[in-house]
DNA sequence: TCTTGTTGCCAAAACGTTTCGGTTGGTCAT
DNA sequence: ATGACCAACCGAAACGTTTTGGCAACAAGA
């Protein structure tokens, strides 16, 4: 293997000049890092990661903590998101790293050991909740990390994510400038800042229209099919007032819905309208479902760019405005 | 951060013996080595992985490259043994990463690159080929790796495989036992070594029955449902003569084939027999298809332990003949 | 001529380990 | 008493970078 001392003594450089002419510092002429850059090309030199890493205390590796197996119907998504996320950062010049923690180990212990360990020196959070830990934790320790969505509070940490209360708004708005009154929505896993977010839009947007609020007319759960389908089932057979306008949370559970309502011999949209939000994955499409559905749309795929491209901001230094960003939705 | 320097001073010794106390070498006097890790522990000392790595020149991580984006109905299986590969390595406190490779990049760069850059100490390798040139890349490169499977020449090189040609005999003789003489087999992806093994048992099955070999009752592709149903139904309106026994290569294109049977009208056992391989995963079972149905059985989640434990022993040193092995199947 | 500044370069320290090649002091057989 | 051996210890080198602080040469302004 080639080292910078071989490269400086085929030069008659030093090997501080070396280091520099290939890291493009200043006080290099420009004559030198072209013959140094040659040199290293022909000489096949490339540099000594774990030197570089001693010296600068950093592993060059950021990572994602995946807490628990995902559902399996989730897990397509989570595999292309972290294809997403791997392919951005190998363009970026950095390794990512997918962390699979132990069901039975505590959380936050997997963060600890990974920091202490100087294994990662940044992370990728996904879907957060309303009051997260892993936030508290990682802030409490200075350590670099991107946010996939936002904690409750005001964000001071590097983040992308798509205005989810809004997204809620539009969708209960729409059904509501239909005429429709009674407006259900099935949404994500309570807990999640996303869920929760849609949820206060949602609420907003009946207030604005002057509807009335049912907490029973608001379901949450793991988002698949079967959600849509038993939450749909139970709106129709509970003996208070019935919907005739559901928010699906994703397409999945819209698909569950439109089971569910033709099941209950229900025609779309004439009995029961559906709008829902679309996270343009190739599992399910809008148009796929045979019914007509108003959506808003913000692609998933989207979010890996700016996600890699924050975390890679962040550990260069770069200052918060640079790395907090709400995505566009239509 | 505490080093050995600190801890050096604080107990009196040399930095020497407190290294070679803290890794539990010969010439340390059992009275230090507890001296030694006590005061380790009371001053939170955590060695530096970084320094180790340059010094030992090992990156203290393993991986896996994945090729492509697996299928949809493949993602969960890959997830869980991604998974479960990830939870073996932190128990025996290596690090695994998982590495998406480009669609667009040439398979072997990826490795190449990998290795070049001191990144991954090993490879664990999923689902070789007849003839991988991974394998040949990595021996070429005196690279450690672990194959999940074989190639088809004699291994000279860790691995842990199932015996698939016995699955691929074992299946047929079932069937042949039975009374059966015209018996179609539906395997996974051709060229993957796995599926060429059990199309090896099941020819040598044939003919120690006597039973006559049709190129066209082998049928392989991707192991979904889709594949058994539509090819149980090509199967079927062919003008050749029809098979009376199914072997499915797993569950999935099992569910497909009964699909496929009940749909033409035919009925399991009667018409067509059914015998499949169950890989004991937990999205599809046996008993759940609603027929009655013969397998062999070998849980993929029994590979994980051993395919980490290999590559973890072949890493520190162990002999060929320690980390290759023929697991069992019923 | 003397200062001041700039440009291009370098020796050496630092990062925190592991390991090589000793040294020391004691025991034991001769 | 002598030599051989062994247990327990240590100094210093090595791993391959980055970075600090400084030096020499030269040009420009006074």
């Amino acid at each position: 293997m080639t080292t910078l001392k071989d490269l400086s003594r085929h030069l008659g450089l030093s090997i501080t000049q070396v280091s520099r002419a290939l890291n493009d510092h200043g006080d290099v002429s420009e004559k030198t890092k072209l013959r140094v850059r040659d040199a290293a090309k022909s000489l096949n030199y490339e540099a000594n990661v774990l030197a570089k890493r001693l010296v600068t205390g950093r592993s060059g590796i950021v990572g994602l903590v995946y807490p628990v197996m995902p559902d399996p119907s989730d897990s397509w998504y989570f595999m292309k998101f972290v294809a997403g996320l791997s392919k951005e950062f190998t363009r970026l010049g950095r390794q990512f790293m997918l962390h699979m923690a132990d069901d039975h180990h505590n959380h936050l212990d997997v963060y600890d050991k990974l920091v202490r360990s100087r294994s990662l020196d940044g992370f990728i959070i996904m879907t957060p909740q309303v009051a997260d830990e892993r936030v508290n934790f990682l802030r409490s320790r200075n350590v670099p990390f991107v946010l996939h969505g936002q904690t409750m509070d005001e964000p001071d940490y590097p983040f992308f994510d798509i205005d989810n209360m809004a997204v809620g708004y539009e969708l209960t708005s729409y059904l509501a400038e239909q005429g429709h009154r009674e407006i259900a929505i099935i949404n994500g896993a309570p807990g999640a800042s996303f869920v929760e977010r849609r949820f206060v839009g949602y609420r907003q947007a009946l207030r604005d229209h002057g509807l009335p609020h049912r907490p029973e007319f608001e379901a949450a759960g793991t988002m698949t099919a079967d959600l849509g389908l038993l939450e749909t089932v139970r709106l129709f057979q509970s003996d208070g007032p019935k919907p005739t306008g559901l928010i699906a949370s994703n397409l999945r559970i819209a698909k569950g819905i439109i089971s569910a309502v033709q099941a209950m011999g229900l025609r779309v949209p004439e009995d029961v309208a559906i709008v829902a939000h679309d996270d343009k994955l190739p599992d399910v499409s809008a148009d796929g479902l045979g019914v007509p559905m108003t959506t808003t749309e913000a692609p998933l795929g989207d979010s890996w760019e700016p996600l890699a491209r924050f975390l890679n901001a962040t550990l260069d230094g770069a200052p918060l405005s640079e790395v907090q960003q709400i995505g566009p939705h239509k």
